[in-house]
DNA sequence: CTTTTTGCTTAACAATTTGATAATATTTAA
DNA sequence: TTAAATATTATCAAATTGTTAAGCAAAAAG
């Protein structure tokens, strides 16, 4: 299961239905918070500040739309993504939704599939500037925004200690040269001493706090794990 | 009746349905387009490049999934809007459409009502996008009135000043290259000096008086939180 | 039309960070 | 064991950015 890394509220008052999309939506590997009303759910959503917000319309107290008003009126709720969900196939309730500023509209009984790839289809328009970051296991490498992610701590890097990690962890097991390690982070122009490239080496080791630099003596470097 | 000034095609062999879609969203102020089948569809795709296309899913030929598969791969129908329309309720079609790179379906029989709705709404999420005021956090960056407003109290920055935080904060977390900034701020032609983005970075630190702009050494600034 | 203000750029210098090196210690392979 | 390769550490020069003030040009005010 890949890790999404989206936050996603519902609000409902059936707690079956609940359980139900929970279930679906964390099996994909999105983060789930959940309400029992509308009320509920704004404090749910000021708290997590989800991606997305999936509101039931039918609920005791505030109705889903009435809940959307209110979200969409906070500044913080304008890019939120806001699905409503409701057993009527009403017209009338399904386009005063979609005027209110709903993205979408699911009518009950719905189909934990459908559910799930409305959703993905969703995320997939609105991720569409997401960062190329680049994956190894617990690691990422985020070249945009030139930092590494490790458990979801921020490390930073020196330019040279970065572009020496990114160039060793984009092909995992591959050991590199020393040769081709200037060659790709200091260019064929520069000629620097020996130990010039052990001491970064020294540095991304010190500042990841992990093993994932192996020597291979006479021959290079290697990314693994 | 508003004036739209968006594109739609629609794609669909039943000469009815064609009218009554056109009619309802011409009604809308939206410029319709038609096609009788997938190749036609890709025809006038590529003639008007519309900013949103309605594909039915059964048609001769060219089912509307492999019509939208060849148009996803032109980088032109990247970004449009792609819905199709179906008579099977069928679920697997469904979720085939979904994870094909459509946006959304629609059912048929489908109500004039709902569908030009839905089509309203999916426009809405999309110019959202584009919206002249981009917030991050309690920043907002109003591009219309070259006003910045930070926890209700207004900002007043400098030209330059402006368009480069404007730069910034448009992606956040993404680090900004001198040389883009320059290319961005003050375009190709002009040539400035080594110190000059440095300068108005200082400037909006200081009015700002917020501590949302970093500093990547040897790479360049970012905008976070 | 002149004065004042504002915005942009530059220069000069301070502060900071980075990266390379040298010196020394440690490890590894034959 | 021993020579070669790598690790470690501290240090320093170079590169990079921060800060300030000053000079102009254009816009705004008088």
């Amino acid at each position: 299961m890949e890790l999404k890394n989206k936050k996603i509220l519902i609000a409902d008052d059936e707690p079956d239905i609940l359980e139900i999309i929970r279930f679906n939506l964390e099996a994909e590997g999105y983060t789930v918070f959940t309400a029992k009303n509308g009320d509920e759910a704004i404090i749910e959503a000021k708290k997590h500040l989800p991606d997305l917000i999936i509101l039931d319309i039918m609920m005791p107290g505030k109705t889903g739309i009435e809940t959307c008003n209110l979200l969409r009126i906070n500044p913080a709720f304008t890019d939120t993504i806001i699905i409503f969900l409701t057993a009527l196939s009403d017209e009338t309730t399904e386009i005063k939704g979609l005027e209110t500023g709903a993205d979408d509209y699911l009518t009950k009984p719905i189909s934990p599939k459908v559910l799930v790839s409305k959703i993905n289809s969703l995320f997939r328009r609105i991720s569409k500037e997401e960062s190329p970051v680049l994956h190894a296991g617990e690691l990422q490498i985020d070249r945009e925004r030139y930092i590494i992610i490790y458990k979801g701590e921020d490390i930073i890097l020196a330019r040279k200690e970065f572009e020496l990690l990114a160039l060793l962890a984009s092909r995992p097991g591959k050991v590199f040269l020393r040769n081709e390690i200037l060659n790709q982070v200091w260019g064929t122009e520069v000629i620097v001493g020996d130990r010039t490239i052990d001491v970064h080496i020294r540095k991304i080791r010190q500042k990841l706090q992990l093993d994932c630099i192996t020597t291979v003596k006479g021959v290079g470097y290697k990314f693994d794990l």
